[in-house]
DNA sequence: GACGATAGCCCTT
DNA sequence: AAGGGCTATCGTC
């Protein structure tokens, strides 16, 4: 049986948000689609919903089972890590790496780039020392997640 | 070997 | 101050 894909568009990025779970209880991917072309939004699990909510505001860290088994240890660890940092909250490339006892710096960066599950693995709040860092979904996506967060932060 | 979603140092304007 | 070059670092491909 076919994996099901719900989809919600988010107004403040601008962008529809497929969602694929696998049939099971787990969550296998999202990703962002350009407005081009007209979707037609669906909304048949929880977690679509608790997204829609995150997009109007609501400080929601997402706990769900995810399957990154397939992903090397190190960027299971990466990402493992990344699902600890709350709402509102950021960290350094550098921190991260020296939380999982590495000093790859940079790998922890292309660790991230692999993330299947942006947003719900909150890989937006891992950002420079200086300055705020890449995002392969583009940056200017995770400086709109970033302000949406700092805003409504207070609401915890 | 080369390449990064880095960081730090040292230089020049 | 701000920006550019150089290098250490280490997991992937």
């Amino acid at each position: 049986m076919a994996n099901e894909i719900d989809i919600i568009y988010s107004k403040i990025l601008d962008r529809y948000i497929e969602i694929e779970y696998d049939t099971g209880t787990k969550l296998h991917s999202l990703r962002f689609v350009r407005p081009g072309k007209q979707l037609i939004e669906k909304k048949t699990r929880d977690v679509t919903i608790e997204l829609e909510r995150y997009f109007e505001g609501e400080p929601i860290d997402f706990s769900l089972d995810v399957d990154i088994s397939y992903l090397s240890p190190f960027e299971q660890k990466v990402l493992a890590e990344t699902r600890k940092i709350k709402y509102g909250k950021t960290i350094t490339y550098s921190e991260l790496a020296e939380k999982i006892g590495s000093r790859a710096v940079r790998a922890v960066g292309n660790a991230l780039g692999k993330n299947p599950i942006p947003i719900i693995i909150p890989c937006h709040r891992v950002v420079a020392k200086k300055g705020i860092g890449g995002y392969s979904e583009g940056i200017d996506i995770k400086t709109r997640l970033l302000e949406l967060e700092q805003i409504n932060a207070n609401n915890l």
